[in-house]
DNA sequence: ATGTATAACTTGTACGTACAAGTTAAATTT
DNA sequence: AAATTTAACTTGTACGTACAAGTTATACAT
C-alpha cells in the first residue's frame, strides 16, 4: 500500500473510531513525520486527502482540525436544519428499526444482491417548530451490520452510528427529486391537505462497503421550510 | 503573486479563452516546468487545483485533458438532459435577452448592488421529446456585460458565453427547492394541467465577478423526468 | 506479417531542504 | 500592570532530485 494512502486511513480509522473528535486538532504535519519516519511532503498529501473528503479542516499557524462530516440529506440539506440553530427541531421515529421487506416505494432500483439479504427499515419525522418538514423512511440490508436491531443510534445519527460502530462511511450518492401530491397516508402524518405538492426525494446511498447501500425516500413540506444546498469553489 | 496561482489563472484563460478546447491535452509538467523556469513541485500544485476545480481530467502516463465543466443546473442536472444522449431534446427561447426589471418572483434577495444596475432576462423552455420539461427564468446585471443584448450565445449555452466572452466563471451557488401546484400561465406553457405539482428551483449563480450575480426560476414538470444529481468520493 | 522488446514520453510517489506566513504563549520592555 | 517583542510552534510555498508506473510509437526479432 502507497505510503500517503496508509498514513490517511490510518488517521480516518482514528477519527471515526473517536480517538481524534470533532474539533479535536490532528498531531502537526511535523509529528507525523517523526512518529512514522517519513517526509512532509507524505504527510501532506494525506492531509491533503482527508480535506478533500471534507474529515478534515486546516488553518495555516494552528493545524488541522477534525471536522463535523454532514451526510445528513446527501448534497442537500432542509433550510432550518443546520443554519437555523435557534430554531426548535425534533425527530421523532415513527418506526424504529425493524425487519422489514424490499418494498417498490424505493424508486431507485434495488440490486440483485440486496434482494437476497434480510431488508432492515426504520422511519423518522423531521419536525421544526412541532411543525412535520420532513418524513423519512430508510431501506438497506442488514447482511454486513450485526446487531444493528439492538443497537442505539450514536448521538441520534443514523449514518455516525454506521461510522462509528461499523467503520462504514457514504462515500457517494444519486438523488431523484420529483414534485407530487401528497397521499392520503403522508398528509396525515405531515399535517398537509391531501393533494398538496409535496417534494419527494429519493437517494441512494453508496458507502465504502460494497455489501451495504442504503435506499432512503423523504417527502418534504416545503411550504415554510424549502430544502436547500450551496456550494463553493 | 504566488507562482502556482499564476500558473493555475494563466491555464484556465487559455481554456476559457479556447486556446486549448474540450479533449485538448494540456502542455505536460515538464514542458510548463521549462517554459516557466519552475519546479514541478508548482506546476503539479497548479494542475491539482484545475483538477479539483473540473476544468481538467489527468491520466497517468498520458497527459491532462481539458474536460467539459458542467455547470448548467448547480448541482442538479435534469435525467435525460446529460444520460439520455439518444433522447430528442430541444431548448426553445421564450424571450430572448432584453431589457427588463428586477422581480419579486426573484426569491433569493437581490444584492442592493444589483437593484442600483439595469436588469437583463431571458426566458428558455427545455424540451424532451416535445414534451416541456424545464421552464428557466433568469435575471442579472447587465452592467458587466457589455453588448450582451447583441451577442449570440456560444453553442446555446449561456454560461459558455459568459466564460468565453466575458471571462466570467461560475464559482458557487445557493439553491432553494420548493413542491407547489403550477399556476395558470405556467400550466399553460408546460402543457400541464392547472394545480399540478411542479419542482421549483430557485438558484443564486455567484461568480468570479463580484458584480455578477445570476438569478435563475426553474419551473420543472417531474412527472415523466425527475431531476437529479450525485456525486462520488 | 506478426508479435515482442525497447525507448521515450507521460503522470504518480517519495525523498530532502529552505524559507514565508500565520498563531500563540512566554519573555521582555515600557 | 500593560504593551511590545521575541521565540517556538503551526501550515503554505517552492526549490531540487530520484525513481515508479502507465502509455505509445518505433525498432527489432521471430
Amino acid at each position: 500500500m502507497l505510503k500517503y494512502q496508509a498514513i490517511k486511513e490510518g488517521l480516518k480509522k482514528q477519527i471515526q473510531q473517536g480517538v481524534f473528535k470533532v474539533g479535536d486538532y490532528l498531531p502537526s504535519e511535523s509529528d507525523l513525520c517523526t512518529r512514522f519516519s517519513i517526509t512532509r511532503t507524505t504527510v501532506r498529501k494525506a492531509m491533503e486527502e482527508l480535506l478533500k473528503e471534507g474529515y478534515i479542516e486546516k488553518q495555516q499557524g494552528k493545524g488541522s482540525r477534525v471536522r463535523e462530516r454532514q451526510t445528513s440529506l446527501g448534497l442537500l440539506t432542509v433550510k432550518g436544519f443546520s443554519e437555523a440553530v435557534g430554531q426548535n427541531i425534533q425527530t421523532e421515529f415513527l418506526q424504529k428499526p425493524v425487519l422489514s421487506v424490499w418494498t417498490s416505494e424505493i424508486l431507485f432500483p434495488v440490486s440483485d444482491h440486496d434482494k437476497t439479504e434480510q431488508c432492515l427499515f426504520f422511519e423518522r419525522l423531521r419536525m421544526v417548530d412541532n411543525l412535520p418538514v420532513v418524513l423519512e423512511r430508510n431501506w438497506f440490508s442488514g447482511a454486513v451490520l450485526p446487531d444493528f436491531l439492538k443497537t442505539q443510534f450514536v448521538e441520534g445519527s443514523f449514518f455516525k452510528t454506521l461510522s462509528r460502530k461499523y467503520l462504514i462511511e457514504v462515500i457517494g450518492s444519486s438523488q431523484e427529486l420529483r414534485a407530487e401530491r401528497a397521499e392520503n397516508h403522508f398528509a396525515e402524518v405531515m399535517q398537509m391537505e391531501s393533494g398538496t405538492p409535496v417534494l419527494h426525494i429519493s437517494i441512494r446511498f453508496v458507502t465504502n462497503n460494497p455489501q451495504l447501500t442504503i435506499y432512503s425516500e423523504l417527502y418534504c413540506n416545503t411550504k415554510k421550510y424549502p430544502v436547500g444546498n450551496s456550494y463553493f469553489l
